[in-house]
DNA sequence: CTCCTAAATGATAATGGTTTTCATTTTCAA
DNA sequence: TTGAAAATGAAAACCATTATCATTTAGGAG
């Protein structure tokens, strides 16, 4: 997705939105990091650089631009949602394993030529026998990373 | 898992726990489903029988299911949790389709053979690859259902 | 069966992430 | 440059979930 601000500046447009600074540094923040970013992680990069910035505005601007497909945003069962710019390139598509002790997010992409294969037949025939309309999909492996395994009782 | 009272009895007192009159309800309700019921939904089924219940009870009682994995806690993005008593038989595994317009969910299990093939190999890979001991995945797809598909503007 | 203690319960209050409200500021096309 | 619509931020509201705590209950010991 990282095609600079002209490009984020022209779709905004497209979708009717206009580009203004808090906009711009939101993106620029959710661009240079590679983590899944909660709304309060994205408002203290953005204070960082905005201090004007408000906790609403990193909503709905989270909001909007999940609604323009470039920011997936993920509920991964710690009581807030996380949101991660969607790449263009194809390789970097990814899925997550999630620990349920320390909320440590890894991505994987192996075998995900396999997977995008299956995903693909399974869209296709799920979309036709229910009659509906797939967006995306999101697969999640949780259980308990390196350190947790072995610090935790349970 | 539906086993009956006598079976959940010994399975609490492996774990501890004591079996009581809320919690048989709750099991009761949670397998006289097939539906995807948040915390208030049953709360509300079950203050039908039993109008004593609180909803501090509920959500005790489901953190203890969750944990002795006899229940599936799942987010699917509604900012409420939702619950699905796990079946013993494997012929019940499955996915979901959840609408992002009206939130209705679909199970489905076609091509779950398949689906099942490949993700056992991923989980040994991803563990051993991350010294990650995987307790349970989640797979979704997310869109418009039948009914939002025509209605919705979007 | 009766007691006793730890566990469970439920009413209430608190928590915390997210959304709404609304007066003010900003964007951008004319 | 200007004006109308859109965006912003501070504050309050919302609402699912969790913590507190006094009371009740389950179920093993005797």
């Amino acid at each position: 997705m990282g095609r600079g601000p002209r490009w984020c500046h022209a779709r905004f447009r497209n979708f009717g939105y206009k580009m203004t600074q808090p906009r711009e540094i939101i993106l620029d923040v959710l661009s240079r990091t590679k983590k899944h970013l909660s709304a309060e992680d994205i408002y203290i990069e953005v204070y960082k650089i905005y201090p004007g910035i408000g906790l609403t505005t990193i909503y709905r601007t989270l909001d909007i631009l999940t609604n323009m497909e470039m920011v997936s945003r993920y509920d991964f069962g710690d009581g807030r949602s996380r949101y991660e710019l969607i790449s263009d390139k194809k390789s970097e598509h990814h899925h997550h394993l999630i620990c349920l002790n320390c909320g440590k997010i890894i991505d994987y992409n192996d075998y995900i030529d396999e997977e995008t294969k299956l995903f693909d037949k399974l869209e296709k025939v799920l979309s036709e026998k229910h009659n509906f309309k797939i967006n995306y999909h999101h697969v999640g492996f949780y259980g308990l990373c390196d350190k947790c395994k072995s610090t935790t009782s349970s």
